[in-house]
DNA sequence: GCCGTTTTCGGCCCGACTGTTTTCAGTCG
């Protein structure tokens, strides 16, 4: 359900677990990015220290908060504003303050990194192992990474240790297998596809009233640690629909069934057409295991917990299990404000419950026939399950002030989308045909350029000659009343000095030109400064209109390079104020979904506008599009954000 | 480490499951 064992470096750009070098130019001397990816970090190994729990939450909220600030860090110091916000106080106000204002990262920071080796911080990710057990590995056995922890299970040294076991030992073995298949998480669209073939089979058990799933797939995050899936069931039937579960194909084992909670794994049999990765571009596919990914995936597994409850509960306990974690905090806070206790099974008036637990004080609780009756309980607009991140979704839905978030059936086309020009297994007409059929106003064709000779970039004559065949279409459209037409651009590779991979007088025929980051490797060994002036300088080029895929990033397979696009965002926003549009790529292939949610809210604050591409490079990559208004309902955008809404003529006009 | 109209100490969200115990700690969600 919620997001255990998450590595900052899988929500934020950049790299290793250490602290950055300060900026010589001087206050503010580090990013918010730096400052929140920092805070978490002494969070992680304040916990392998075995600190209190409320410390190491202290340090998380403060990073949570700080990520999500769209504020101006310098300022926030110099007018005194940072003491005043609600999660930093004496402690955190003043180390703050030295790191922002000064440059200096506290002193008992540095140390906890030099004391803490970096390899405790990877065994986090392991399954069912926790901060406390993998300190008393590391004293009692000196185990200090995910490869001296294997020898050690394997040579049965973990069993003997008091508090640990057999089974302990075995689990461990088990995590470190799925750990290394999968980073024990999965994309997004994998979790759902395994979710939504799962919830449909339980769905069809008789006795079954409801079945949904919930937890982060439910949320739409980037990557899912596991299923949730939420059944209401009336009492009398639980037995018989507990046993149907464990008998349904697609389990591949079961790891405990307690009177609430089933926990299975699920393989590839769950899905009663088969399992397919369909196609991946090479440079992805490169990053996430070359070759042997797609071997891997069709004899992968996931995890899955089932709750069956009866219809009362349902909504209580499909709302807690949905999370996240923080929402539920914030949500039980509420609660308790309004002397209320809310759990996953009910609403219950304290002085009606008093001492009594679990389900016996559910009897007194509120009735709630839906999520929207919970909410409207504790006096809030219901909070769609995207926005339930704690990042300001609860005031808006107390204000009245959520968003209208863009949907699917707004999307009217889309810019960043390859043909057999360059690396495409589709024609330009095809692409046309299949865009026309899922209902869209337009599409944006932008094959590579030369320098990506993997990806068979185009020369500058084959670019123009694609040129002419699109304006020969439009014309042709136009002439028969087709409400639809072709926008020609490229995706130019950012070459050194931020320049592009055209001449001005070629690049000055499109359209429109999204540059994108490939050398990826040349910007990962560069620091984020370095990183960050040379964007600017390419998003300063007057043809540069979309800023491709903005970390570089490919989920479950490489961090992006460092890189602080807050500021990037603030150079492209002043650029939108003159009159010049500078628009920001939600790449929307769930390999990268790439601009992050977390950081789409703050494109929209500043003013720059968003734009969803698929990034297809064949007719069912189209549909991907999918993925990124899903990524998008979650940073917070509505329509007006984002540029695929807009009709051709519209879009003509700002370019 | 943060917070406060029960305030400067003693709370901090809370229940279930697992594996290890023989009353509970660790982990997860």
């Amino acid at each position: 359900m919620f997001d255990k064992g998450q590595r900052p470096s899988e929500t934020m750009a950049g790299g290793g677990f250490s602290l950055p070098k300060a900026r010589p130019s001087g206050p503010p001397y580090f990013s918010r990015n730096q400052v929140a990816k920092a805070l978490h970090q002494v969070a992680v190994l304040l916990e392998l220290q075995g600190a209190n729990v409320f410390r190491v939450r202290s340090y998380q909220n403060a990073s949570r908060m700080l990520g999500s600030l769209t504020e101006d860090l310098g300022e926030l110091v110099a007018t005194g504003r940072l003491l005043e916000m609600k999660g930093i106080g004496k402690g955190l106000g003043s180390a703050l303050t030295q790191v922002i204002a000064e440059g200096r990262w506290p002193s008992d920071w540095i140390e906890l990194h030099a004391s803490t080796p970096e390899g405790m911080i990877e065994m986090l990710g392991i399954p069912g192992l926790g901060p406390k057990r993998i300190k008393l590995m590391n004293q009692e056995l000196g185990v200090d990474s995910v490869a001296s922890l294997k020898e050690a299970a394997e040579a049965g040294k973990i069993a003997p240790m008091k508090g640990f076991g057999a089974k302990s030992q075995a689990r461990m073995l088990d995590g470190i297998e799925l750990l290394a298949r999968f980073r024990a998480r999965r994309r997004l669209d994998v979790g759902l596809m395994y979710g939504e073939a799962f919830e449909t089979r339980v769905a069809q058990i008789d006795g079954v009233i409801k079945a949904q799933l919930a937890g982060s797939a439910r949320r739409r995050k980037e990557t899912i640690g596991d299923l949730d899936l939420v059944v209401a069931v009336e009492h009398e039937h639980h037995d018989a629909v507990a046993t149907a579960i464990l008998s349904l194909p697609g389990i591949a084992d079961v790891k405990g069934a307690g009177d609430s909670k089933i926990s299975l794994i699920l393989d590839t049999s769950v899905f009663e057409e088969g399992f397919t990765v369909g196609h991946i571009d090479p440079n992805v596919l490169d990053a996430i295991g070359g070759e042997d990914y797609e071997q891997l995936e069709s004899g992968g597994t996931i995890d899955a917990q089932v709750r069956l409850v009866t219809p009362q509960v349902f909504p209580f306990t499909l709302a807690y299990f949905t999370g996240s974690k923080e929402h539920n905090i914030a949500m039980r806070q509420r609660a308790i404000d309004r002397g209320l206790r809310l759990n996953e099974f009910g609403l219950i008036p304290e002085v009606k419950a008093g001492e009594l637990k679990g389900m016996a004080a559910a009897k007194f609780s509120l009735d709630a026939i839906d999520e929207q009756s919970i909410y409207r309980h504790l006096d809030l607009e219901w909070v769609t399950p995207e926005l339930r991140e704690d990042t300001g979704e609860i005031v808006a839905a107390e204000q009245s002030a959520l968003p209208q978030l863009i949907q699917t059936s707004e999307i009217k086309g889309a810019w960043h989308n390859h043909t057999t020009l360059s690396d495409g297994e589709a024609s330009l007409e095809q692409m046309a045909e299949t865009a026309r059929k899922m209902g869209w106003n337009w599409l944006g064709i932008a094959d590579h350029s030369p320098t990506l000779q993997v990806a068979n970039g185009a020369s500058a004559e084959d670019l123009l000659a694609q040129g002419e065949t699109i304006k020969q279409y439009n014309a042709t459209w136009a002439d028969e009343g087709v409400d639809f037409r072709l926008f020609h651009g490229v995706e130019s590779d950012i070459l050194p000095g931020g320049k592009l991979d055209h001449p001005d007088e070629v690049l000055d025929t499109l359209d429109y030109t999204v540059a994108s980051v490939h050398a990826i490797s040349k910007w990962r060994a560069r620091d984020e400064i370095e990183n960050t002036e040379e964007l600017i300088r390419c998003i300063d080029h007057p043809a540069t209109t979309v800023l491709g895929h903005p970390t570089g990033r490919i989920l479950q397979g490489r961090d992006g390079y460092e890189v602080d696009l807050f500021a990037v965002l603030e150079h492209m926003a002043e650029h939108n104020d003159e009159g010049r549009l500078k628009a920001v790529e939600l790449n929307a292939s769930p390999y990268r979904l790439d601009l992050d949610w977390r950081l789409c809210k703050h494109a929209k604050g500043l003013g720059v506008p968003v734009i969803i591409n698929p990034d297809a490079h064949s007719l069912r990559g189209l549909a991907d599009i999918s993925y990124g208004v899903m990524a998008a309902r979650k940073g917070w955008l509505e329509a007006n954000d984002v540029l695929n809404t807009l009709t051709a003529e519209q879009l003509l006009a700002m370019i």
